[in-house]
DNA sequence: ACAACTTTCAAACGTTCGTTTAACCTTCTA
DNA sequence: TAGAAGGTTAAACGAACGTTTGAAAGTTGT
């Protein structure tokens, strides 16, 4: 049955969020998705490709709509470093996806190189070059590279702060919308060009 | 001897930078420090134990300098966000600790909170503490929780892009000024108020 | 020189790891 | 009804894990 598969990609999500990919265990996937270990294998081929199969379902979708609003935003906003911040970081925050995709995402991208790094490149390197263009179109006295590195600044301050966010506390979405309006209007800051005083 | 406990840090500084806490084995540091696996034991009781020691080694003296350095900013530089992020993040890159030391933050700012979660409340509570207050008296316009926030944005934004910087490029002392110059005005930018424009 | 202490070592402890085998149970087709 | 195909299972594989032991080797003080 399908099913099978589907319970164990949700108790491997759940276990990776926690303790990371080294730290999850396959019997403990498997016994949290009630399942006999050999199913693993049989659906994924390894742990190493259950992984990557809980990583790319949650992620693809993320960055399909990153770049379906990046469109719109190029057309209706041009130029405006606040909108192509939304379309990079609201599609993390939507209500489709549930709180287990921003940890996942955050987790993942907390992961060795060694064990996410082939399929991190893959899932945004197109994401990566397209937002990188965008910015660049609107602060083009910034390099490449340094538009680069303050996307990867973006990036950063939303992984750590969900990773390290408390594990849920009271009031829940008024919060998440807080906090997302706090990560946009911080990051957005941080692509203005210096203060004028000194 | 005391070298051994020497060798054994190294060595795990090393696993720990490329691998994180699971990823590392206590017998894969015990062959690169070509030491036995029981003076680990002898030395720091455990594994975690170990864990321990390499982090508080490294992130002490680093969090000691901050609150030095927070200090001269207030007395020198007062309401300045710019000094207080200075006192922060210079630490971090000043040329006495080694790269290693940056990474070693930032993976374990990474790791799973079951793994370094108390570990690293106790390292930066008080740092955490004096910096949202110096950064409060700065911007008394955002809220304390917000300021928090914030300051999370930045450790996040430092330590992701020290974790996804490539392992090692040409002029590396010169990239390294203007990685830091550019983290410094991303982070001073995030805490200027929203721009006066639509 | 001897005794007391610290440090190092080879070897093994029991456990858990990811993986694999081979048999069993369905379900559908010939 | 026989059998092929897909799904599930218990049981075990060898390897690696963190930890522990007990004694050898080295160091120190008297």
């Amino acid at each position: 049955m399908c099913e099978t598969a589907g319970k164990i990609i949700e108790a491997a999500e759940n276990l990776l969020i926690v303790s990371g990919f080294s730290g999850m265990s396959a019997r403990a996937v498997a016994k949290a998705a009630k399942v006999n270990i050999a199913a693993m294998r049989y659906y994924f081929g390894s742990k190493q490709g259950l992984f990557e199969a809980v990583v790319r379902q949650r992620i693809a979708p993320v960055n399909a709509e990153r770049l379906a609003r990046l469109e719109v935003a190029e057309t209706e906003r041009p130029g405006s470093v606040d909108a192509v911040l939304d379309a990079f970081l609201l599609p993390v925050f939507a209500v489709q996806s549930e709180e287990n995709a921003r940890l996942l995402m955050a987790r993942v991208m907390a992961e060795p190189a060694e064990i996410a790094g082939p399929l991190l490149s893959n899932l945004f390197q197109e994401v990566i070059e397209a937002f990188v263009e965008a910015l660049h179109e609107c602060r083009p006295e910034h390099s490449r590279d340094a538009i680069a590195r303050r996307l990867s600044f973006v990036v950063g301050a939303m992984s750590f702060s969900l990773l390290n966010a408390k594990p849920r506390r009271f009031k829940a979405a008024l919060d998440d919308r807080s906090f997302y309006e706090e990560l946009r209007a911080f990051c957005a800051g941080g692509f203005e060009l210096a203060p004028k005083g000194p």
